[in-house]
DNA sequence: AATGATATATATCAAAACGATATATTGATG
DNA sequence: CATCAATATATCGTTTTGATATATATCATT
């Protein structure tokens, strides 16, 4: 597989934006980008000492007196060139992994109930995502005449859209498996 | 992390239906749930050496004279009891990760033109498959008086029903980045 | 001022999955 | 009958996950 980590990306286009401590990082992800991305720890630290090692990142002064330590990250100018280089590269891997549609489609070993319940439970968890995302986008609106907040509302409405196909598609398949 | 291998029930779930080689369960994941799950040789065959010292599967006595060695495996009534409680378990995580949103919401760094060119190729390869989904989604309703097949179908119109939305958000973005 | 809960922060590890590759056989095509 | 694609098992390094360990900082409550 050999130097093909997604997770270098997110990075360096996090850092792109703002210094961060590895920490920062793993927040960024999780509050903003979290619908269409997923990062750990596990992955996040090691990928720093890593590109820092590449010279892709670079740590910064920290001006902690006495306290925990907190290393922040500032991208190189050669770190930026390989995310531009990465954002041209004409591929990328859109994967999901539904568990709930494995269910769905195992369903037929066990009651229709089973997988009527399933889907509600699905339902429940895309609805309150859905308005979420709702609130995101109602405030992004504000502020869209700046550039860079148009590309994370374009992310957010793909999600919203997404999300109420699933609904859509929920109560259908309920109706269905009803009947 | 422990004994929480989401192939495990991939596998389960095929040979619920029929005795399949690992090559086989390779094959019917690429052909038929592709649009949902994935999986690897990597992950396959160990999980069923795995599930066999479970006794979950069983290996058929191979009717091979000769031949490349050919282990097909068979459910037991212990791997169905595990296929069945997973299905009443009531949490499935679904996960997407979608690079094709990463390098939009990323999109700041480059020209415009880059992420419009991002889009257009995500747009290609959904439009393409959404063809694919539509004719398995017409010979699906043919057969669909037949328990077996509803699940399915209903997989299948969830790609169908999300695909959609996607290449309406597709045409949306290109319009909002192009003005 | 002390307590305790929560947030901040780095780091590591086993388990899981990916993607590529090695190896070998079977069957169809030219 | 050579060659190529499909079938089939197996393994390996890389990546990621999810959980946990460790330690400091902050803030409300007693």
């Amino acid at each position: 597989m050999a130097k093909d980590r997604k997770i270098d990306m997110v990075i360096l286009g996090l850092l792109a934006h703002e210094d961060l401590t590895g920490y920062d990082i793993k927040k960024n992800i999780d509050g903003g980008i979290s619908f269409f991305w997923k990062g750990s720890f596990g992955s996040i630290y090691p990928a720093l000492s890593d590109m820092e090692q590449q010279e892709l990142v670079k740590r910064k002064q920290s001006d902690n007196s006495g306290g925990r330590e907190k290393i922040a990250y500032h991208l190189t100018p050669k770190g930026k060139d390989v995310l531009k280089t990465w954002l041209k590269e004409e591929r990328a891997t859109n994967e999901l992994k539904y568990e709930t549609l494995l269910k769905l489609y195992f369903g037929g070993v066990e009651d229709r109930s089973v997988t009527i319940r399933n889907i509600e439970l699905f339902e429940e968890n895309i609805r309150h995502d859905l308005e979420v995302l709702k609130i995101y986008k109602s405030n992004l609106e504000k502020v869209l005449d700046e550039e860079a907040h148009l590309y994370y509302y374009l992310t957010v409405t793909f999600g919203i859209d997404t999300y109420e196909a699933y609904l859509k598609w929920c109560t259908k398949s309920k109706k269905l498996l009803k009947k």
